[in-house]
Formats: structure tokens, C-alpha cells, sequence
DNA sequence: GACGTAAGTTGCATGACAAAACTAATCTCG
DNA sequence: CGAGATTAGTTTTGTCATGCAACTTACGTC
């Protein structure tokens, strides 16, 4: 709703010129950018050139095999690396991980342990974070500028206030990270996300600027329970106060067992880890994997569980993919770990009871098996800012 | 992702100004206007100066009780009346209505039949509508322009072809409606969409560029089966193909009753017009305030239908809640005549079931009983258009 | 009737972009 | 091997929408 000046002119084709280069697979010249923005090549030039000097675009030397086309060569441009990063960390139910990723997406320094955090206390992991985040920020490149920090949490968050406000799988309630960190942050703004946001945002964005594959997809990630996003145009939609993608607790069946929500039948009941490996008949300790295992080997009991969370899978998903007309579900967390023994009967469910499958019939796809997808989506969420403004760390 | 000119940079102040004023719910000033946008008196002059010349604004002579505040006296500004318009075209199960609205929200002619159109030839209903639109342009007051036409329908619509995949209550496939209508709109743009998206439109805009009370809510619609649409910060979301908003067919129980989808258990099945009149033993024909009032009577067998329909529909909503963190339902076409009955078991089910219940209950509201909003959605498809770029009509 | 106040207008300076001419660096072909 | 073709990038000049500040207008008030 803020007005236009020449100002913001500059600033949005800035940020254009930015995103192109980002956004491309091949480092683009100034040439191509031109095209690209439909910018004319003498503004992209001028921009290019406070992009460069600002130490965000990095000009590439590398005539890599001189393409043999006629004319002047060109001088790719890319992301800089190493210039300007951001910090992302994660508190899970089962570890603790900080990353710290550039602008061209690459991880410059990780930390990750395990921990049994299930009704922990938030002070003493919290500060097991923080000694973890300031030693990454001490690995840092020289010359590297740190531009803010991200925390994915595994509960309902409150982003404007920063407040965690229940996370039921660690037993936490009404937290406010951002205290207890402060001290390894130095004053980086810090923003916190639900993890299975930022995990999404992550899946969909490789890079900060660019958008891998499908940009419109549910999401689901569980370690204990089931969280969710739903993404939107490569956007993870939040909801009114943030607390969208709740998709464990979509009802199943109203008459379903009791869920520790209070209410009966959720989707959590039945395809949540504990639920399925309880199904199973195996210990609570036992990996997704080792059920996958004895899925494969004919084991009876784990036969049953994974096909019970698979149709509870396809009554919850097919309900959301009815509403919101994203034929795209992303399975992470332990659900991917199983993944390929769901999809089959997950598809096939979703293809009947979709209304919309007659014209385009949903998939199923399965996440990368990175421990804490999380944290790289929060330090996105920081270097995306720089994407969005560029103008904001240049010289104004 | 369109690059930035001077002349982009005219553009988007001159929509910030025309939707300052048209958001406005009291006639502002210039100086308002500039005090709003945080854009300067001049510019804003110059703007509003335009679009009065364009007549898109009005100037407003009345000095309506004369302020009594000192300085020189504020020129009030309104959307001009009268001098553009959209036509806007609903086809029910039940009626054809088409209207004629302008940019005050205002509606300059109308005519609305009922026709009983389930099972119907395509052709013969559009011919109906043709000419009742040609009748409504005809009256249109001298000097009114009126700049686009959109049809709402009940059904799957592919708006980028203006095709009408499917609509089952109808019984209408693959339609294209525009190729019918050509004769009366004369080259006006023709856009369709699903009627329930459209409804959900106008509920949130009151007059184009002007948002009422909620701008978050699931809006469920129906005349015969159940229509919805997810509404996010006033904007309808229509999803990745445009077909979101099946809330009809999300599954309240697996092992429910089969619904003609193909699928079982859908929400339709409970709550649908047809369905809850079924339960309570009533014909078909019967109206739903009828329902209404026996079931407030005492009877027993219309007390049980509602009460199913509440419970039917308290599942599916909670689910739909969880997942996008919407808090607002409102419930519009023949829900809304028996909404007081369902409000309050629905509102108590959505408490128990929607796992942010505890920070924010979600609430259910009654839409009003224009018997055909997607009309009025339809008109205002066009008419936003002309707010969010007004240089579009203007002497470029 | 002079003064204060707020609305609206006018003229000038700023600065970001487009257009077009120009320079640079490479390939190609005679 | 050199002239011409071709493409990349730069420089110059013109345009135009905005901000700024001074100005005019139209009312109230004392």
C-alpha cells in the first residue's frame, strides 16, 4: 500500500535485477538480464554494477570453453558467495541444528546433534543452541557479512512477537527464544517460523530467489506428531495469525480414537510415528526405516500400520487438495522415510476422491532426507529480505 | 516480475489514489487522500485531477453542514456514479440473474428469473441469459461505459479458456459460454468463475476497491450440492487450475454414504440441500426455511437431519480451519437460511476440533440473502480490474 | 476588516530510466 | 592477415513523475 517514488522505483528494479541473476541456472551476463527484466541493457549495466560493488552479484572471470559465437564474450554474472549469509537454526524433538547458508544457498559452517528434547526444560536447550549458534558464527569467512537469523520450532508460533506459544511434542509452552539467544546473536534480528513452514519454504526454494520444481504443494513433515504447510506460487501460506498447516489434526474419522488434541480421529492417530510404529507392534525407539524394513518383508502388523496411515493419508489430503486445488504433496520428516510404501495407495486414494482428478490427478513426491530441513528454510527466510531489498544493504 | 518504468510508477500512484478513495468510508479531501498515501499534496492533485477528468472520481459539491473548522473548505472525493459499470451474470440451479454495477458498488439495472435449469440444455439457459443482458445493457443511463462483463456458474470453470468443465447440478460439460453470449456483450470482455468463488468475492468487497468486516474466511455456498471458496486477506484463492474450494467433497466420515462423485462420505452428503431435506423426510422441492421452521417446531426427524448437517459440517470446516488457519466461516446460499440453527453446534464442534481454538475460537457468520451474489462478484471481477490500473482507461 | 488556518496549485530541482550512439572484444571469411 | 560482422557493455542526452517550497484560495475568528 506505500506509495511510489523514484526511490522505490530504483529499489524494485534493483530487486530485479537481483532475482533475475538469482533465479537463473546459468550465470547470466548483463545482456541476458536486459532481456530477461525487459530492462533496457544501460539501466541493468548501472544496477549490475551497485550490485557488484555492493558485493552481492559476483562477476565471473571464467570463460569456461570460450562458447565460439561471434561477438564481444560476456561477463556471467552469480550470486556472490560468501559475502552475505544468515543464520538458521532448529530445535527438533530429536536434535538441534545451525547453519549457516550464503546467498548462493550453500552451507558455509552446520553444527547438528541429537537430543531427546521430548519434555525438556526450553532453558537448558535453548542454551545448548546458543553455543552451538556462536561457534557457526565464529567459523564464518572473513569478510562474511551475517545478515539476520532464523528458528524453526517444532509448535504454534507467534511470529510478530516472536513468542513460541505451544509446542505440545516438547512439552513447551509460551516461550520466547529470542532472549535466551541474544547473547550468541549479537543483536541479528532474529525471526522464528514453524518448522514445517520453513521446511516447506526450504523444499521450494533451493536458493535463496529461486524456485526449484513444484512451486504450488502440501507439505507434510512429522517427527512425533504431523505438521504442515501448504504453499502457494513458491509463498507458504500462514494463515491469519500463522498457525496454518495444522494437517495432523484434520479428522479422519469422527469416531476415530481419542487424540491427545482433545479431539478424536486426527490424522495424527494414524500416521503420526508413534502411531504407526504402536500399530506395528514395535518400541517407540524403533526408526521409520526398520518399519519400512519390515513392511518389505511381510511383516503382518507392519503391513496393517503403514496401510492404515496410507488411507488416513488419503482422506486428510484428499480433503485439502479439494479445497485448495494443489494436486502436489510433498511427504518429509518420517513419512518420507516410508514414503514409497505410501504413495502408491496415497495416489490411488487421492485420484478417487479428489472432484478435480478427472482433469489433473494428484501426485505424491518424497523429500529430500536432510535431518533439519528446517533450518536452512530460516536462514532462507532471513536472505530473502536481502533478495526482496537489495537497496537496504547498498549505500541507501 | 514486469520491470519498473516512470510511466509503471504514474500507473501504480494513480491506483494508490483511486483506491484511497474508494476505500474510504466517508468522502475524503485531497489533503486526506495525501495524508493517507503519504504521497505530497501536489502529486496527489495532479493524480486526482486525472481521474476526475477520466471520470473515475467525483468531485462532491455538497458541503454537507458546512465543518464550522477554519482554513479553506475540503473538496470531498467519491467514486464517480454512473459513469463506468460491469454487467455481472449468475446461472443457478434455480434462477438467471444479471446485473449492471458501478463503481460505487451501486446497482443501476437488474433482472432476475427463477428457472428450474438441473438437467437443462446449455444453450436454451443462455439464450435466456443473452437476452435478459442485452435488456440490462439497453437500460443503461446515457454516458455510462461500461467496461467488462463476468458470468458466475456452478461448477468446475477453466477461467484462461472461459470454459465450464463441469457443472454436475446443471448437468453441463464442457461449455463454453462466451461463443452464446457474444451477440448481447457486443466485444465486451467476458470473464467466468465459479459462482461460490465470485459470492465469497462480493461478501469481502462491498464495492469494487472497498473491503468489509472479515477479509479471512471460508465461505460455503449451495444451492443444491455445497460450493465454497477460501478467502485470504480479501483475495478469493482460487488455487493452482482455479478449482479450489470443493469443500462439498471433503470426506466428514470414510464410511459414510456414497456421494455421486464417487467418493464417500463427502460433506454434501450431510449438509446439502437436497441431503438435509431428504433426512428430515421432506420433498425435494421443499425450501430449506421450511426445514427450518419445523425443525424449530419440534420435529423430530428435521431436529436429527440439522443436526447432522451441523455435525457433518463442524468436521469438514475443522479441518479446513487447522489447515489454513482461517477463523471466520460464513455460511451463504441455502446454509444460510437454516444458519441460526447450525451456527451453534458448529461453532461448539470447530472449539473442540481446531487445534488454535484455545488463542483465537473460531467463529461462524451468516451471509446475507441476495439470492444471487455471484452476480455481483462477477461485475466486480471487471470493475477491480479498472481500480487496479485506471491509467487503463484514462488517456494512457 | 485584518489575521490565522487549512486546502489546493504552481514552478523548479532531482533523479531514474529509455533511446541511441559509441566502444570493446571476439569470430568469420575472403 | 585484415576487413566486416556480431554481440557485450558504456556513455550521452532527453524525458517525465515525483518531492519540495512558495504561493493562492477560501473559509473561519477576533
Amino acid at each position: 500500500m506505500a506509495n511510489l517514488r523514484q526511490a522505490s522505483l530504483r529499489h524494485a528494479n534493483l530487486a530485479l535485477v537481483a532475482r533475475t541473476v538469482l533465479a537463473a541456472d546459468t550465470a547470466p551476463s548483463r545482456a541476458a538480464v536486459a532481456a530477461a527484466s525487459s530492462l533496457t541493457r544501460s539501466t541493468v549495466s548501472r544496477l549490475v554494477d551497485e550490485l557488484v560493488a555492493g558485493g552481492i552479484l559476483d562477476e565471473v572471470e571464467s570463460v569456461v570453453g570460450g562458447p565460439g559465437r561471434p561477438g564481444r564474450p560476456a561477463t556471467p554474472l552469480t550470486a556472490s558467495s560468501g559475502r552475505f549469509a544468515a543464520l538458521g537454526m532448529q530445535v527438533g524433538v530429536g536434535h538441534l541444528a545451525v547453519r549457516l547458508v550464503d546467498l548462493t544457498g550453500a552451507v558455509l559452517a552446520e553444527r547438528l546433534v541429537t537430543a531427546d528434547l521430548a519434555g525438556s526444560r526450553p532453558g537448558g536447550a535453548l542454551r545448548r543452541l546458543r553455543t552451538m549458534a556462536a561457534r557457526v558464527l565464529g567459523t564464518a569467512p572473513p569478510g562474511c557479512r551475517v545478515v539476520g537469523a532464523g528458528l524453526a520450532l517444532p509448535g504454534i508460533v507467534d511470529g510478530e512477537s516472536g513468542r513460541l506459544l505451544s509446542a505440545p511434542n516438547l512439552g513447551w509452552e509460551d516461550v520466547v527464544p529470542g532472549a535466551a539467544l541474544e547473547a550468541a546473536l549479537g543483536g541479528l534480528p532474529l525471526r522464528i517460523g514453524n518448522e514445517a513452514d520453513l521446511a516447506a519454504h526450504a523444499y521450494a526454494h533451493p536458493a535463496p530467489g529461486r524456485a526449484s520444481r513444484p512451486q504450488d504443494f502440501v507439505y507434510l513433515s512429522g517427527e512425533v506428531g504431523i505438521g504442515g504447510a501448504v504453499v502457494v506460487d513458491g509463498v507458504v501460506m500462514s494463515g491469519r495469525h500463522g498457525w496454518a498447516g495444522e494437517i495432523g489434526h484434520v479428522c479422519v474419522d469422527p469416531d476415530g480414537p481419542p487424540c491427545r488434541c482433545g479431539s478424536t480421529g486426527c490424522l495424527e492417530q494414524y500416521a503420526g510415528r508413534l502411531a504407526m510404529l504402536c500399530a506395528a507392534g514395535l518400541d517407540a525407539s524403533t526408526t521409520p526405516s526398520e518399519l519400512a524394513a519390515r513392511t518389505r518383508a511381510g511383516d503382518a502388523k507392519a503391513r496393517a500400520a503403514t496401510r492404515s496411515a496410507a488411507r488416513a493419508l488419503g482422506v486428510a489430503l484428499a480433503g485439502v487438495v479439494n479445497v485448495l486445488d494443489i494436486p502436489t504433496v510433498v511427504l518429509g520428516g518420517h513419512l518420507a522415510q516410508v514414503g514409497d510404501l505410501l504413495t502408491p495407495e496415497v495416489e490411488e486414494i487421492l485420484g478417487r476422491r479428489v472432484l478435480a482428478g478427472r482433469w489433473v490427478s494428484p501426485r505424491v513426491v518424497i523429500a529430500s532426507d536432510d535431518p533439519a530441513p528446517g533450518a536452512t528454510g530460516a536462514a532462507l527466510l532471513a536472505l530473502d529480505e536481502l533478495v526482496r531489498d537489495p537497496a537496504g544493504v547498498l549505500g541507501h
